[in-house]
DNA sequence: CTAGACCTTGACGCTGACGTCAACGCAACG
DNA sequence: CGTTGCGTTGACGTCAGCGTCAAGGTCTAG
């Protein structure tokens, strides 16, 4: 399969699989011509860095699971470094939803406190008169 | 007061203090050789600015609350376009805390099923023989 | 033979909020 | 008079993850 085959399947782009490349997640055998030739290994590889970019991982944090399978290993997460990705990005996550419940908290405070400074207009009622 | 005292006060830099000039949030007078120059209006306007990006509202969003202070109002939010940005706000956190508990519970729930698979490794038992 | 669809590398653009450097002016102190 | 420390504008660099364009090579169908 080559580049565009590789990316319509992936449901991405050809120059984010040659960013992945780039970046040595995702080396390609190349056909004669110099195509770049990928095999469904290469497509379950790039559905996991997807997976984990939805997550909110960055490119460098998928490294372990994508090493981990190109290992032979039947998941990305089956190694040791994967899990240790995991448990940093469960704190990183436990620490940023605890920043973000406070600054809601913030947010709304102050918003209470100014709606009560200066009421906010009064629910018009449609009236024909009053 | 100039730009490198305002800076100081305001726990900023001069570069910050000249990007936001730039943007139009916090317009200075000039002196005579052309140096900047603030009153402390202008340390309470970059004081705000401060506050709201430290809950992560980008600089446009403080537009409103900077506009509200220089119109004479005792505080930024004493005008319905800021509480308008408030609500937005909110909304958006909510929004993101949704999803990054999703995330959380994800990550959590392959972590635990990849620690299953693989368990960890057993609790060095520090004993002498065994 | 040629049009069109695919591929290649290289390079610049984008977003936000600045950091950092260059090259210069101005002011006060000794 | 020179140095030191402020100020000025302008412009490029940073981070991530690509998008987009340019200029060209390759392969296939008509």
């Amino acid at each position: 399969m080559r580049i565009g085959e590789l990316a319509k399947r992936a449901g991405t782009s050809t120059r984010t699989l040659r960013y992945y490349e780039s970046r040595g997640l995702l080396p390609a055998r190349r056909s004669v011509n110099g195509y770049r030739v990928y095999g469904d290994d290469d497509l379950r590889l790039v559905e996991q860095i997807r997976t984990l970019q939805d997550f909110g991982f960055g490119l460098e944090e998928t490294r372990p699971f994508v090493e981990c399978l190109r290992a032979g290993h039947p998941s990305g997460d089956s190694c040791p470094a994967s899990l240790e990705v995991y448990r940093d990005k469960l704190a990183e996550l436990d620490a940023l939803l605890d920043r973000l419940r406070e600054v809601r908290a913030q947010v709304s405070a102050r918003l209470a406190q100014a709606e009560a400074q200066a009421p906010p207009e009064p629910e018009p009622r449609c009236q024909l008169r009053g």
